[in-house]
DNA sequence: CCGACACTAGACAGGTCTGTCTGTTATCGT
DNA sequence: ACGATAACAGACAGACCTGTCTAGTGTCGG
């Protein structure tokens, strides 16, 4: 576990070096468009690294994910405990998603954009599985604590617009789907706690 | 403009097969994915028809797009014009999208998942911005007629609902999303029209 | 000092993809 | 009947992509 440990040692690993390549080349040009030859070209590795490392293109793909999702999360998570009225940490997840599609680089969905280029069935669809049931998770717990009188129901529309304003900001290349989805998700919360 | 007038002959032209091919094949697994010998394999069609009739295999995805545009605003307004009242007629177009969700072959927003495969900035952007343009101008014609105060602003709270219900219907294999942002819908406009 | 280890550089094989080209067949308007 | 047009079948070139393999380099613990 020593060569996997971010951060600590001097000099990022080739473990490292090649993930950040992946997120970057693969989150804005899709990860089939992009080819190993791009990716070990701008981490600076040999091929046989990331073959050591990550024993297949599909690997490197579900290790891109998993990382993704990972930082998802915590973003998602230091948004929402940012706050401590139960109302805040809800509308705390759409803080985050704003910020997020604010980002210049912002090209919506890491998870469904990989699945639109890859067959079903696969890592894709496993990784996008437990992220999407990740968010459900989070806002159906969130809707409880707000005091939503049915937290499932909530939670099902705040999926709805949580992935509405993801997809619209990226095909309109604005953020402004994500404000007006936080301020939808704050008239449904008070209309459902009500 | 013989050979392209549809449904008159007594077999498809060639033009017509291969869009048919195309618009399966592309749809269920993606227009990069796909090749152009599957394409003309099940069209039953010869490889040099295609590049007569397309000149490229980017000419056959922006003709795959505009059919699928094509077909999808005929669906749309066949729902809307089901009613006359201006609610139900506004609704009319989470009804088609319901009806689509539930569609076994449904695999979620064709222009978006062409838009994951492809570099921005080519015939897919284009038209995908005009399909989505043609949708946002329908639902604020709709809200305004339904009596909305503010007819784009809930024009834009709808697109939300319709991409978020898509995305969602896709991701997670259920048409249950498309269902949920119709009674999200019927709520806000309810709301809006107060 | 030395052996293990991680990494680099790049050639190579085998496959797939787009797009072109040659040559043949069938249908239709005049 | 006949020329034009559309379509068919399939070989081919050139590019690209994944994954393997050989061989060399540097570093570090003991």
């Amino acid at each position: 576990m020593s060569s996997a440990s971010p951060g600590s040692g001097r000099k990022p690993s080739a473990r490292d070096r090649l993930l950040t390549a992946a997120d970057e080349l693969f989150y804005a040009e899709g990860v089939h468009t992009v080819g190993i030859d791009r990716v070990i070209e701008r981490a600076g590795v040999a091929k046989a690294s990331l073959y050591s490392c990550f024993g297949s293109k599909d690997g490197l793909i579900r290790a891109y994910l998993e990382d993704r999702h990972r930082r998802r999360r915590e973003r998602i998570l230091a948004a929402v405990e940012r706050h401590e009225a139960p109302r805040d940490r809800l509308l705390g997840v759409f803080d985050a998603l704003a910020e997020m599609a604010a980002d210049p680089t912002f090209r919506g969905c890491a998870f469904y954009n990989a699945s639109a280029e890859s067959a079903p069935g696969g890592v894709v669809q496993e990784v996008s599985d437990a992220s999407r049931a990740w968010t459900r998770r989070l806002l159906t717990d969130l809707a409880r604590e707000a005091g939503a009188k049915d937290p499932e129901a909530l939670a099902a529309q705040m999926v709805i617009l949580y992935d509405g304003s993801t997809a619209g900001a990226r095909m309109d290349r604005s953020p402004a789907a994500a404000v007006t989805a936080r301020t939808l998700a704050a008239a449904l919360l008070d209309a459902a706690a009500a």
